[in-house]
DNA sequence: CGAACGTTTGAGATGACTCAAGCGTTGTGG
DNA sequence: CCACAACGCTTGAGTCATCTCAAACGTTCG
């Protein structure tokens, strides 16, 4: 069910069985979003949160002169705007970037299945939590790292994801993303994304092509990024060790 | 008391008489602690949180070279490592800045109020999704603002803080950070936040000299950094209007 | 008085940006 | 079924912002 990705993996934070039928039962309906369509936008009161069940959104911030900054892209089994529920509203616009199935979560209804259940809530605000790691991490890329390594990172990051999302095998994945969209993950310019991305060909770091990564050695994809999964919390880490280091 | 200025200000969010109370008993120790001074390191377990009621306190992770990006600087009121409470274990470090007047809240006995209070855990819930909000103005601060951009954005930024916590008047404050703290903050180099400070001092944008910030004009300020203070959920934006803009 | 630290300035290097153009693919309507 | 528009990718040339390295200066504190 669409349930079955959110919170898999996750250190200490895996939904059971009556958790997973909550949730369910509080969704309103299944839908499908058409690419670029914005789906919450800032400042105005959210009444339902999303699960993201197929495809890929985004949340970001667009500047007065037309650059946007992405603060976090979403995969199948993100709790998207699941920070709505109790801000009530967003700082920050939310949009598919690809064709997104999604389970529309009303909040009222949230709030019910919550009554009886504070793990459940612990559990959601613990899931909220992550997504602040990943933007604090996100934040050491763009503050500390070059073209190539902000690139390299949010690769590994998304490797990362998609393994324990069992949408990656480790090595390669299918990443319906455009150089533009690298560009606004990575604070470049979308010209720029390009010409990194060839040097990482050339240096056989990754290989982007098509809406697919191909990552020859991950480990090495790490080091030239100072990639550390720890704070994705993943269960166990094993997937991210080369055969190198794993000796 | 020490939980006065906690969520003060916080849309919708503020504590009621019981609330703090219940908090002020849960602290078990009120700590002085040195400058620079690591609290928390990353990977280790974390029993308690630290409400900061005086001084600096920082987030932050390092890379390989020495080279820190700051995450956050947390300011009196604070609860500062709330996060560490659903997550048990942080991913990155927590330091003093100054010299810092703490109080401890262990883990056990925030367990035990919040119990019978489920208003109080989503207030708690909330204070962890601003300090989420305020790593995603930092991403588009660093992704898409230039030099003295950043900067001016988190002048910006620090005096909406300070000023909802009653320590800046919306123009004056003292702001005991160095140069080279900035530079972590804003993903520059010391040397070039140095020659950051004189432009905007040249240019009247701001004067910031012996740990004391002015700013002549607020607006002027906020429209050079694209700064807009909804990010920080506060009651009332008021104070951050120009006269001009008010009229 | 000297050490430590923070600030300031200069000169030169470089990484990323801007502007501009061309190319390839896909989808659509004549 | 072809033509062409739209979009994404690629490349080049020149510019500019920020970095690096280096040195000097001021202040504080023991």
């Amino acid at each position: 069910m669409f349930t079955e990705r959110f919170l898999r993996d996750k250190r200490g934070a895996a939904l059971d069985a009556d958790e997973r039928c909550a949730i369910e039962a509080a969704v309103s309906e299944i839908r499908e979003i058409p690419p670029r369509s914005t789906v919450v936008r800032a400042g105005q009161p959210v009444q339902h949160s999303t699960l993201l069940i197929d495809g890929i959104m985004s949340r970001y911030i667009d500047d007065r002169q037309g650059m946007r900054q992405l603060a976090a892209v979403h995969f199948p089994g993100d709790f998207v705007d699941l920070h709505a529920f109790p801000l009530k509203v967003l700082e920050h616009d939310v949009q598919t970037t690809t064709l997104a199935q999604v389970a529309i979560v009303p909040h009222a209804a949230l709030e019910e299945i919550l009554a009886g259940r504070p793990q459940l809530i612990r559990k959601l605000w613990f899931a909220t939590l992550i997504d602040a790691a990943m933007h604090r991490a996100w934040l050491f890329r763009l503050g500390r790292l070059d073209a190539v390594g902000r690139v390299a990172h949010f690769l590994c990051e998304t490797n990362a994801r998609l393994v324990a999302a069992g949408l990656s095998d480790g090595r390669r994945f299918a990443l319906a993303l455009t150089q533009s969209d690298l560009a606004e993950i990575c604070g470049l310019t979308s010209v720029h994304v390009n010409r990194v991305m060839r040097q990482m060909r050339e240096e056989r770091l990754c290989v982007f092509r098509s809406s697919f990564v191909e990552i020859p050695d991950p480990a090495r994809l790490a080091a030239r990024s100072q990639f550390n999964p720890e704070y994705l919390y993943l269960e166990q880490t094993e997937p991210f060790r080369s055969p190198v280091e794993a000796i």
